[in-house]
DNA sequence: CCAAAATCATGCTCAACGTCACATTTTTTT
DNA sequence: AAAAAAATGTGACGTTGAGCATGATTTTGG
């Protein structure tokens, strides 16, 4: 793509370094100097931004847009690690230490993002010591997330795992509704299935399981209205 | 135990911090400064270093030993998270952001411990910035093994997963022997099982299989004989 | 708004892992 | 060194999730 055009009042005027975590401790004026460096980029759905195997040059931010960060293993499957959505990075391990990427991150929908160079990073870390602390922060919150995967894919029963999904996506991605929380889902069945480890028909299953139960209620493929959260919750902690 | 005496030549005289990877950018004074700060502590096997849902006070840096750190199900079952040795630290979660342990750890073995007070551990934060990006590359180490355990468990087969952590072991455990690298386990077969979400019986199973094709050699219950890296390698690479 | 393509639901079958039981071996304790 | 405790190996069996096939539904693109 890379000739997107982003109407780019929400950056420069508004300063849209200020939107992300980890530069919350600067200033206005701070900000605009890091404004300056930001290049802007827009991706399609289904394009990727990041190739496993491949080295990173640049911090990527998401402006606008959501992104999967997944591996792909040798019969095809797909692994997927994390979804990034509006005001998250990724990219920055390549950064800090010199390697290549772990896992491709691929569009998920029209998404716009803003690069720093893998240089002016840098010169930012050693300038604002605080935003080593920030990332720090958010690595740590990845760390929770992954040891909780990595819990409820060893000790939780399949329908634990769907439900704990669920729950995920109602928290990340829920509105309130009349009846419970309208959760607009990031992910396919097939997309769910390869975010725990399972396969898309027993996603498919365990999902109507659920809304036979009465605690979801499926509208088309992208809608879920959880109607009864604590049932959920009860769910997802069932063991194997 | 509290009031273990360790026998510190090896830390007051030898500088134990220079052992330690995050503080490796300091010079002597500073790390004298350091070993002013720290506390020692002595932990049998089988002792809790940190509980699971309590606040932690303290980074751990061991000196000597081993750990591991796990969750407990509601139904008894654990999941192992990590498995730190000489030279690891834990507990900087519960420091830099203020929140309780995700996990209890768990002496595997006698443990001397190095503890470095919270407030002291922050201020040595403020003085020295680089130590900061020491945590950082140690936190990103952790993401990439977690991010390998949750391609290993959601994409792989069983017999691929025991073989994974035998390669890992092997790397981490392992010494020259004549006929091949000679493991000493840090875990029992449950200890494994636990450790890559499986039973106890299918841990030896393979284990069994794994012998029977010539790939190991299991002697005793601790020992492991790896003969065939390679095999192992395939092994551990084949997709469910 | 319609047609084509993609996604999803669901029935059936089979292999595999968990569970339970018990014998055996290894390790620890006294 | 003997006894007790813990850990391990292994068989039988049931459950369940994966694989495959097919029809229905939803989404997409013109």
């Amino acid at each position: 793509m890379g000739k997107m055009i982003c109407n780019c009042d929400s950056c420069h005027n508004k300063l849209c370094a200020r939107q992300i975590s980890i530069f919350s401790s600067l200033d206005d004026q701070q900000l605009m100097r890091i404004a300056d460096l930001i290049i802007h980029k827009g991706y399609k759905k289904g394009e990727l931004l990041i190739f496993e195997g491949e080295s990173v040059n640049s911090l990527f931010i998401i402006n606008k847009g959501q992104t999967k960060a997944f591996r792909n293993t040798q019969d095809g499957r797909e692994q997927i690690l994390y979804l990034f959505s509006e005001g998250d990075f990724f990219g920055e391990r390549s950064l800090l230490r010199d390697e290549v990427s772990n896992y491709s991150v691929e569009a998920l929908e029209e998404t716009h993002i803003c690069l720093i160079h893998k240089h002016d990073f840098q010169v930012l870390l050693k300038e604002h010591p605080d935003i080593a602390l920030k990332i720090m922060e958010e690595l740590c919150r990845r760390l929770d997330r992954l040891e909780n995967t990595v819990e409820t894919m060893g000790t939780r029963t399949v329908e634990a795992r769907v439900s704990s999904v669920l729950l995920e996506f109602a928290d990340k991605y829920g509105k309130p509704h009349p009846r419970g929380i309208m959760i607009e889902l990031p992910l396919s069945r097939e997309g769910i299935a390869n975010y725990i480890g399972l396969t898309r028909e027993t996603v498919s299953r365990k999902m109507s399981l659920l809304q036979d139960e009465g605690v979801i209620e499926m509208n088309g493929n992208k809608k879920v209205l959880l109607l009864d959260r604590s049932a959920l919750e009860r769910a997802a902690d069932r063991a194997s």
